[in-house]
DNA sequence: ATCTTTCTTTAACGTTCGTTAAATATATTA
DNA sequence: TAATATATTTAACGAACGTTAAAGAAAGAT
């Protein structure tokens, strides 16, 4: 109810953090955007960095989440197609956030807890992707090869689409992806 | 002559600039890793925005110009390969270096101008290459696809290298390279 | 109506930042 | 050697930072 208050900090501190980093943004200038006292940014976050940390561990993990929960897979190549495109119409904030998630992964922001969480996840990337895409590959490909591969292709379009603000089309996805899924 | 002090104080800050990101680094810390005094910095450089731009727009589009001018094509997939390859042998600072560009070629530092140089400079990567690759594409793919879906990849891979430390071996480049370029 | 809890602000704390003025040392030139 | 130019330091400036203490206002409970 108030709370939508300590809500509000918290969106603003995700576009205070993306447009200025972790260390340039301020909390007077959150507080400020937010339209309420300097103190109160510590009435519901004890911290600068507690606040930062609930917005990578709590909001950008639930989107990695969701995201990774999708449906199941019928054909490979539309899977993937939506599982990027997708990413084109979150909503503004869960953008940002994601954006923020992506400059922690690249270690560009965060500390030594935050990375290790993200290396954690990050082992699992590769073997979850090979369980769903191994059943469904019809080539004699080396099939890690083509995981690899593909993975690696959809973190630069994410990238492009969350981290540089582009829309990539569904057509545009498609062809890439099709290169590697044959 | 004198002026090796100027480059130890440029070769510290890539340092900090890495570590701590632009508004994180301190002109005392580096001034401190360099065994200067803290006004020495400003002897040589006018403020820590020339400092970081002299990297930038001198360093990291010196690496740049060195790899576009590599060596003319004979065999695609070697080309790339090692294209790629020896990003991995760059020096400590090269990389450093390499990896504050892509820092801001991501917007995830620099500002406006600097912002601008990088669009100016992505507007010709797919050109480049689709000049490059055109001429020796065997195949009946669309070669405009297989340009962007190859400049994509490559840009993953670099990033592994250089943002997050990876070494990346030359059979695995060319594993997956190979699934585009046939 | 009073008491208590929750929300919010004013005002300041100590620290650190980027930057500069002024003075000193070192080297170069005459 | 005296004069000049270059290199370097000490010390401080004002501003901004993260954070907190203390007090006041609003809301809820008795």
């Amino acid at each position: 109810m108030t709370d939508d208050l300590k809500l509000k900090i918290k969106q603003a501190a995700v576009e205070h953090f993306n447009k200025d980093g972790y260390h340039g943004a301020t909390i007077r200038n959150i507080a400020q955007d937010v339209g309420c006292s300097l103190p109160m940014v510590y009435y519901y976050y004890k911290s600068k960095k507690e606040l930062f940390y609930e917005i990578i561990k709590k909001d950008y993990f639930d989107i990695i989440a969701r995201q990774a929960n999708m449906l199941r897979i019928t054909n490979l190549l539309d899977f993937y197609t939506q599982f990027v495109y997708q990413i084109n119409h979150l909503s503004d904030y869960d953008k940002k956030v994601y954006r923020l998630g992506v400059k922690v992964y690249l270690s560009f922001d965060g500390d030594v807890e935050l990375m290790e969480i993200m290396d954690k996840w990050e082992k699992n990337i590769l073997p979850r992707h090979y369980e769903l895409i191994m059943p469904h590959l019809k080539t004699q490909k080396d099939g890690v090869v083509v995981v690899r591969t593909l993975v690696h292709l959809m973190e630069n379009l994410i990238e492009s689409i969350v981290v540089k603000g582009r829309y990539i089309s569904e057509d545009e996805i498609r062809e890439e992806l099709s290169i590697i899924l044959q």
